[in-house]
This record gives structure tokens, C-alpha cells and sequence, in this order.
DNA sequence: TGTACATCAGTGAACGCGCGTTCACTGATGTAC
DNA sequence: TGTACATCAGTGAACGCGCGTTCACTGATGTAC
């Protein structure tokens, strides 16, 4: 604990601090796995700053959140469109998207329970939602997945994925006789059953 | 606001208070869909009585908070048993049991997120699982299901009905062309899908 | 080159608030003699 | 039947805490003349 005043940006370089403030904040929502404690104060002090500096780079607790809220979406677009764009076929590239989504829940637990916690996701997560929706047309158009309906389907993909994301593994495990379950063979087969992904794929056309 | 002390209960009957602290705790967490709310005070003031007088009845809020999940799996596992037993067969059951779990889940909003949020919840929900399991164990045994391993498929289908519980319906609908999505049929559609229900059954044996 | 001044990036003290919890108490009700 | 007393179901005041936010300030750095 050190009472040594932080040295100051230069000039013109205050908005350096902003960025520390997001990243900080970003840090100790992901560190505690507890939105509650997603406080001003606290961020200061992961900042290491004094409380009241914050408030010469956002109004208040509830726009620095919402900034954090959209750049955590951005982030979260960005994994699942990288996932996707790296695979050979449209089978494999929705199931990485679908495992970069629930991965990206799963390593960042609070914030993505924050992100979704409101009704207002729904503009920032539009792109992201295309990009499954898309992946599942092309399954349907490359003969690789029954879909009739792509749009509904990412729906319910969506719904699934979130499940996944959300659905925190049981402490004792033993209950539920979980020992053996394999996550990443789960959520493929989820992925497969909502998506209406064949078993043997048909030759298109 | 009214000053005047509460009539007390009788002796031997004090009890009744702890009935009553739960019922506002329940009744606070429902209303606010915010557990963020779910303070001692506030369950004080919305049961009508001091703060200290809680802890005739329960340790500390930690305890409470317990025993009010407590409560509520039991109150989740009733609405999904009495929603399948009376299904006149094992698909329609299904689809019963887990419309009234997400019902739950849209009903009880920050109450079925606060009984999720940590990773304790596997003996309060065992049974719930293994009603549900069997459900689908039913299904395939009578030939209207492809499901060869109940016990995965019933974790897949409870991911998917986490999600949809859980999953917040979003503000503004028009961004994601929401406005025909119809709820229940999505997840009948879900339901079928993970638990890998046959379009047209075949005839048993 | 000096110097007065404006700007800028912060700090420290203080505010009022709601919180969980503790403590000493009150006053109605049942019980012992 | 009376009365002293124990029990019981609560209440009200107070505590220390962390919170979001406001306010007056400080001291280094760049700029005008």
C-alpha cells in the first residue's frame, strides 16, 4: 500500500488515464466473478487512483458501466468472428463461433452475465447474432444442415449457447454424476442438434 | 407509513413470524427482479416489522438468503412434477416439464438467477434432473425419442432450458426481427431438438 | 531569456445514505405458590 | 383468587462500514509577452 501520489500524464495525454480506468474496470469485474463489486471506489483503487479522478473522464458509475458493457460486446464479436473466419468449412465455423461464445462466458463469468442481465443487449450484440445467423444459412445452403428457417434457428442456438455460457458447473460434481462429462463434446452436440447440423452430410445438388 | 407496532404473536406461536420473513423476502426478490435488493432491512420493512426482529429466527442473511433457495428449488421441482404427471403420455410430458421450468425461470426472474449464480445448486436440483432425465428415458423406451444416453441429453436439454429461462427478451425487438417469435413454440422446437424427439414416431416394437 | 499566468490532471476531506448487526429495553402473557 | 415472577416476541437507538458524489485545493507544465 503505498501513499505516493500517482505521476500525472503529460499534457494532452489525460485521456491515457481513460483507458486505464476501462481496463481496470474490466479487471476487477473479471477478477471477482461478482458484479456487485463492480463499485467506483473499487475501480479506483485497482486504478490506483483517487476516487474522484474518475469523474473527469465519465459523468458518473452508470456511463463508465455502460462503456465497459459496450466494449466488452465489441470484444466478444471480435472472438466469435476470429473463431469463425479461421475454419475450412461452414460446419466447423459455427461450431467455433458457437465454442468462442461460450468460452468467452465462461472466462469471463461476471461481465457476461452483466452484459445480458438487462433487456438493452439486443443493438450491441445484433452483429455478433447476424454472424451465427449466417453461419447456420450457409450450412443450409452448403447441404450440411437442415435449417429451413436460419433466423429462428440462431435463435435457438443463441438460447442454447447461453445456457452453456451461464450454466455454472455444479460444485460436487458427483451429484449429477458429472465426472465424465466432456463440456466441449456437449456443446458441439448441442450446436449440431439446434442448428439441424446432419449426421452424414448430403451431397449439395 | 404507519408508526403503530405490530400485534404480536402469541406465545408459542412465534414461529409464525419466520413464515412470514420468508413470504416477504420471497415477495421482495420477485417484485425488484433485482437481488441486489434483497436486504435484510428490506425484507424487515416489506414484513412489516423491525430489523433485529429477524434474528429471532434466522443467524444472520446468509441464512436466510439459504433457506429462501431452499424453498424455491422445492417450489421449482413441484411446478415441473405436477406440470408432467398430468400428461397424458412421455413427449407431451416433457414438453410440460420444461415449459413449467422456464415459466418459473420468466415468473421468478431474480429469484431463479440468484438460486443459479453459484455453483451450490446440484442436491437442490438433483431431483429435478432426474425427473427430467427420466422423462426423456421414458420417451426413448416408448419409441419416440432417438436419445441413446438420457443422462447427457437431459444436461444438454437442461443448458437449452437454462438458456431460454435466462435469456432476456430484448427492449427494442425490432433490431433482431423479434416481433413474430413465438416463445413457446421455440421451445418446444428446443426441447424436441436436444432431446432428440422423432418427428413422426415410430410404433413401439 | 524571464516571468506572469492559464491550463490541466489529478488529490484529500467531507457529505449523506443504506447497509448488517448488537445492545439494552418493553410490555403482554403464561405459571408457581 | 391474587400476586410475584419468568418467558417471550418483539422494538428503538446506535455502531462502524463502504458507497457515489461534491468541493476546494495543488502543483507541474505549457504559453504569451
Amino acid at each position: 500500500m503505498t501513499t505516493s501520489t500517482r505521476t500525472r500524464n503529460p499534457r494532452g495525454e489525460g485521456s491515457r488515464l481513460r483507458e486505464e480506468i476501462l481496463d481496470a474496470a474490466i479487471a476487477l469485474i473479471d477478477e471477482t466473478d461478482d458484479a456487485a463489486r463492480l463499485t467506483l471506489r473499487g475501480i479506483a483503487r485497482k486504478a490506483q487512483i483517487s476516487a474522484p479522478a474518475i469523474y473527469s473522464h465519465f459523468p458518473d458509475l452508470v456511463s463508465l458501466t455502460e462503456q465497459l458493457l459496450a466494449h466488452s460486446f465489441d470484444q466478444l464479436h471480435d472472438a466469435v468472428a476470429r473463431a469463425a473466419s479461421t475454419q475450412p468449412n461452414p460446419t466447423s465455423a459455427l461450431v467455433a463461433a458457437g465454442s468462442a461464445y461460450v468460452s468467452f462466458g465462461w472466462e469471463h463469468k461476471a461481465r457476461y452475465r452483466l452484459m445480458f442481465s438487462a433487456g438493452g443487449y439486443a443493438p450491441n450484440a445484433l452483429e455478433t447474432f447476424t454472424l451465427v445467423e449466417n453461419c447456420i444459412r450457409a450450412c443450409a445452403e452448403a447441404g450440411l444442415s437442415d435449417s429451413t428457417d436460419p433466423h429462428l434457428d440462431a435463435w435457438m442456438l443463441w438460447a442454447g449457447l447461453h445456457g452453456v455460457a451461464t450454466l455454472e458447473k455444479p460444485g460436487r460434481t458427483d451429484y449429477l454424476r458429472l465426472g465424465a462429462l466432456d463440456r466441449p463434446t456437449m456443446l458441439k452436440a448441442i450446436i449440431q442438434r439446434l442448428a439441424r447440423i446432419r449426421d452424414k452430410p448430403q451431397t449439395h445438388r
